[in-house]
DNA sequence: GATGAATGAGCTTTCATTCAT
DNA sequence: GATGAATGAAAGCTCATTCAT
């Protein structure tokens, strides 16, 4: 069994009282590498160029974060809190599960295409951290895959998807999907329109694969 | 344009004229390589450790492979291209083109499951070379996922397959799915029923999903 | 036409602000330096040895300079600043132009007797460096000739000297003498005796060589 | 006290009986290094570029030379030897012992001249070895200073050279001053011009110096 | 004698991280 | 909290040399 604990979160994120100034401070530091890992790669990166980008001495990134890793795993679990946020707005809009998990699919789209910075750092850069591939727990990536599951069942509940379907595995299969499209959009640089079209083409498929 | 050309092939992959000698060589590195990569994670192992599992000097891995990215990547082509030799021999037994895309992805999800080392590096170590995700030009990849476009354009003649369906969108929807499910077996350690039982999912899905 | 440009100097020579105490590492570095390339040899001198000696960690020596190269470099030129600046006031107390080369002469030998650690090293290991034969704009070693240079055409225009000797292929001559004798004198371990009356017999010659 | 062996001479320099082929494969080898050296400098050429263009395995140069040292030294000993040669016979050409100096003079710059590639190895190759300038015994060079000592010690004889001029030292001023204007030579690439110059003015300078 | 595949010692430099101020 | 000078671990790769053929 995997051990996959990632020590590196719990520290002290905020280290003043001044919430307005430190969070300033501690979202500086991760646009900043956002913008540094998009152009340089993660590797490639240096803890003193994000330094410099974010206008802060070195030595100030460690009362921020554990380590460069933890930088990495700060920055997609903070923007994939957004983006779960976010997501769940737009599908409570929604009451037919299958026109959900359509929302779904073309959200999950139009946001590589409308942050390519932050989609080149998810897609390619994150996954070259050992760390986060072999350590990390991921709690958010499992919320994340598991607003498809859930609409899933809902589906299978009004009798709409197939009850054969099983969610644990055609979650994961949608997620793959949708994020073999992504990774080809950002290391291509294919935008807008491929993306779109891809959206359509993978609700028509997904849809009508798990409909009763 | 990302440029993606990777110019460590080519080069003198086989330095003598004895080919039976020379190809043991080579092919007992890279069978080390595959152990050690499994063992250690691509980034912790040493050149030296594969040199010693494969029994030859350090030097000699550099008679054969141009660094150690390049370890990797004829790693990644070679066993690929294996791969796709007995996907096409597996394929070639059905008529039906539903029946060869069920058997492409029973047969892909069988192989993580006989090559344990295997899939962890291609799923996991693979990923995490720069070389590999930025400058290689993924010919023997595209030939991999043109395997998947081929049954469906054969479908679509054969009015089995939908015409509007869009074979280069969907053999990467395919494959990401896949490969994500390949990717969560790995990590988790899931293996034979986890693998099975996906494979049939998918398989009912997708083939759902893309009927006439 | 040679370019000869070289690139290490003019880095963050001094990272801190407090000169005092960084001048002391910077030289401290440089002492060590001389001591452990005429000890082992430029090549054979490692890092690590030349940072143990001056009781700083291998990383600090690259927040002072460039590269090993570097190291030779600026000790030659901080040496070698030193040594004119020295030979200037000692020439300045002369007003013979013939009896300011005889100072010169005799002191340039003098300084090879009084610091045999430093000698060995612009003898022999400073012309071992690549760098310094070939890419380093040689600056400071130029002011260095033109000493001698300068006081030729002083004894020129006083009558002493011969109108038609040119201070620029004697200067070199004059250097290029002193320097094979210096390094005849390093590498058999010929000390006072040798140099003194080496100093003699080239004052003679060259003093009567050129006088009107 | 330096040591200053060098090992490497007096082994099989000639392998076989075949003098003429073998004697034209270790020629071809040493004007084989001339070049590359000249071309890349001493470190920075490889053994398996001499071989190249030499025309011969890599393993065949360790049948003629112990080492790659031992190319540079074996390429000074035995150009060295045909300049001394050389120089003898003009040198007899002459009667008054201060013609032979001049003769000399103009004689070693002139091949500095015609020889542009030699000039640079040993200018400037030849003295980046550790091999050269520490262990390996100058028997050869110490002929070469000793022409100048002869003529000096004749000159003295026949009265036309001051007694008190010691032959041991001026030899060494006289080498000095002619291997600085050498070396100005090939760093600068100053020609014909310069060398003729200034060897009209080292022998003005010269010959006045120790003439009685 | 000739070959060239195989060997393996050798080492600078980078850069994430720390900690005294 | 903020700084940034100082630290020191860490390893890929080259290439002179060897030696079995």
């Amino acid at each position: 069994m995997n051990e996959r604990s990632f020590s590196g979160r719990g520290g002290a994120r905020v280290p003043g009282k001044n919430a307005k100034a430190t969070k300033t401070k501690y979202e500086a530091i991760l646009e900043s590498a956002i913008k540094v890992f998009a152009r340089k790669g993660f590797h490639k990166s240096r803890i003193s160029e994000i330094a410099r980008e974010a206008a802060v001495a070195d030595g100030t990134i460690y009362l921020y974060f554990k380590n460069k890793d933890d930088i990495l795993i700060s920055l997609f679990e903070d923007k994939l809190e957004q983006i779960i946020r976010n997501l769940r707005a737009e599908i409570r809009q929604e009451q037919d599960p299958l026109e959900k998990l359509r929302k779904f699919i073309r959200t999950h789209l139009e946001l590589v295409n409308r942050n390519p910075d932050l989609a080149a750092v998810l897609q390619v850069e994150l996954r070259q951290s050992n760390k986060f591939m072999k350590e990390y727990v991921p709690a958010k990536f499992i919320d994340y895959l598991n607003l498809i599951g859930e609409i899933i069942r809902e589906g299978q509940a009004e009798g709409l998807i197939r009850r054969d379907v099983a969610p644990g595995i055609v979650k994961r299969a949608l997620f793959g999907a949708l994020d073999e499209i992504a990774l080809h959009s950002v290391l291509t640089h294919k935008g807008k329109e491929y993306l779109r079209t891809s959206a359509d083409q993978i609700c028509e498929m997904f849809l009508r694969g798990i409909a009763a």
